[in-house]
DNA sequence: TATGAATGAGAATTCATTCAT
DNA sequence: CATGAATGAATTCTCATTCAT
């Protein structure tokens, strides 16, 4: 079998696993299941992951992966724009993303907490070492930093042409800024798709006035 | 038996949990080693909570009251002052608080992804439905509006004595305002203690800057 | 508190028990609700009752008794009647109680059980070494053939007046009359209230036939 | 593995299900035991069988189906004897095989208590619920009416020929031979192997009479 | 590579029974 | 006598993972 099929295959496990992972939870999910909606047997699932979180672990990369390269194309078809303006498309393309793909965000923060917990390495704690053997979860690691890098370096690149005129430092402003917009998708989330009725927010309105701000943030 | 005792117990049990749930996360956490933490059998555990989510759920409501119960006594100790100054209060409340108790926090946003799940109620899905069945998760149904109309209600305050100029309605305030702190909140979480290590951000001179940004918030 | 409210006590637990272990199974009958269906605590309830199946013992005693003192009753209520009128009027009345206390005779059908597997006494088995124990369990024991003495006396009685002409001892006669009405009653309990429906069969005709056999296997 | 092996094991557990089931009844069997006798793991039992109780009524299935096989057998190597030949020679191998197998006897009893219970269905009951959803329970239900078909059709075809006299309709006459014999089998899975010393009733002689009489029953 | 039967550690949960009050 | 909180052994059932074929 050539390297094609071994992506495919690996491509239809992910899918099925987002799939089951994003309905049931992690707990809940089963490697059974996964394994049958993508059409093959638990053992070959396992031939290509090494365990449950091995394969969690993957689907997270594949969320890293999706916004990392949603912010190098902006980058990329944009290089004559100011640095606020690039900031201001990726934001709207996060906002815009968010709203269908909040799964791929929590497995995102899923995976913060992770490394964060590993940080702090609780001793007797076994919690998720088999998480952190993952190759999945290597991989990630040398990756994770880009996102900020990638918009904390158009931030900077604003403040050289001037577009930004925020004082504060460009790690500070991403921080606010992400903040800004991870609160957003995590009420998003919460509200489901009728959140318009639950805290009587008209939705287009408040992403409209969120953009407002994120502006005057990087105006003031 | 009083119901003192009784409440004694669960109080004990509650914090077994707390400890146990927030160390090794829900799913790995032990019904046995929680009752062992709190220095008493399995079966009396059970008698005192349904089973294993409902005994999450209790640790939810108690995160919902501690949260609602500083924001009425912030209330309390300041009806004369203005609507802007006790959002800011409550907001400067927030975000102390959350950094030692975080735990919390994740506690309410995993409550606040139940319930759109539960909205959504996905036929086939038996997700979580023990959740559902738990006496906690009715009575923190009961109280999860709450803190959005204490709050709210402040804004409308802050309008009629003009301490709050901002045009926009309440509630598109309020929620811009939550989904900011929110947002730091869950990068604070994500970063852990040494937070200004991984992203390179002086973590009071952050908090300072967001607190300065709500500010704007409510005066523009 | 004197012997009639101990009685008193005993009954109301009994009444329960038959109540729950009727409706759920001896299985999955709990023992707290038994209690709080004879409105006490479980503490008193092991106070009257040693264990579970010594309460169920109870009850297998009150059938054998309920029916011994019917087949008394006719008995001394006919003391000038012949055998086979006796007997006539013994099945009656065991046909009809049938109808409604089938539980009784399923629950005297167990005892028989039990007393069979005693009886072989398997080397290795624990089965129900709880209900042997029970002071229910040794006062049935006593009284168990009871129902076949009367019956067999009333035989030997009709054979001497010649109301009964059937050659053949009254043991054999006895248990070949009592399988014929224990299969009536198990296929009654079977077939349930809507008997005519399940097998075609008009309910009061076959009783009635049933009757009619008996008559004659007493003649013949 | 092919369909082959799958029955074996299959067998396997149902033979080693029998073997404890029947020892201990159904409360005090453990599934630990049952998979060790089969000679495998607990996991393995419960890949075929969905729960204990699907397990026990595969075994109720098994009896149902050597009842019916045995009941056919006779049917198909006496096509040229008359319906009342027939008749007997069913009723005979009845009594025999319940000599030795009473605990399928008992197995079908039970069942037909369930049946009832189902029937009756009250509401409140969560009265064995697992076994109603036993694939097992429902090809039981579509094979339950076939004994009672069988025979029926025996009887009509005696009364055809003219060796079976008796003017009630079929569905009675089955019913009343059926109790007689069920009535009969009760009673000898009471008494157990040594019921002569028992009822003083000689084994041999009573299902001899037990003979005559369904015999006198078709001729009348 | 691919399968899915087989394993078995592991956890939740139940409930009869006890006993301090 | 009466209670019901407390115990913990007992058991069912699950499911990630392995491995013979």
């Amino acid at each position: 079998m050539g390297i094609y099929e071994r992506q495919e295959r690996e491509k239809a496990i992910i899918d099925a696993a987002e799939n089951v992972f994003f309905k049931y939870g992690f707990r809940n999910a089963k490697m059974e299941d996964i394994a049958k909606k993508a059409g093959m047997s638990k053992g070959l699932v396992y031939f290509y992951f090494q365990n449950k979180e091995d394969l969690y672990m993957a689907i997270t990369l594949k969320a890293f992966e999706i916004i990392i390269s949603a912010y190098q194309k902006i980058l990329e078809e944009n290089v004559n724009k100011t640095g606020k303006e690039k900031i201001l498309l990726i934001l709207k393309m996060y906002l815009d993303f968010s709203n269908n793909n909040y799964h791929y965000y929590e497995t995102i923060f899923n995976y913060m907490s992770i490394v964060r917990a590993d940080l702090q390495s609780q001793e007797d704690s076994i919690f998720q070492s088999d998480i952190k053997e993952s190759l999945y979860y290597q991989k990630i690691k040398n990756l994770h930093n880009l996102p900020v890098s990638l918009v904390v370096g158009a931030i900077k690149e604003g403040m050289k042409d001037g577009s930004i005129k925020n004082a504060h430092n460009p790690q500070t402003i991403y921080v606010t800024l992400w903040a800004l917009v991870i609160g957003y998708i995590k009420l998003n989330i919460t509200m489901g798709e009728k959140n318009e009725t639950v805290y009587h927010v008209d939705a287009s309105a408040w992403q409209k006035y969120i953009f407002e701000i994120t502006e005057k943030i990087l105006n003031e």
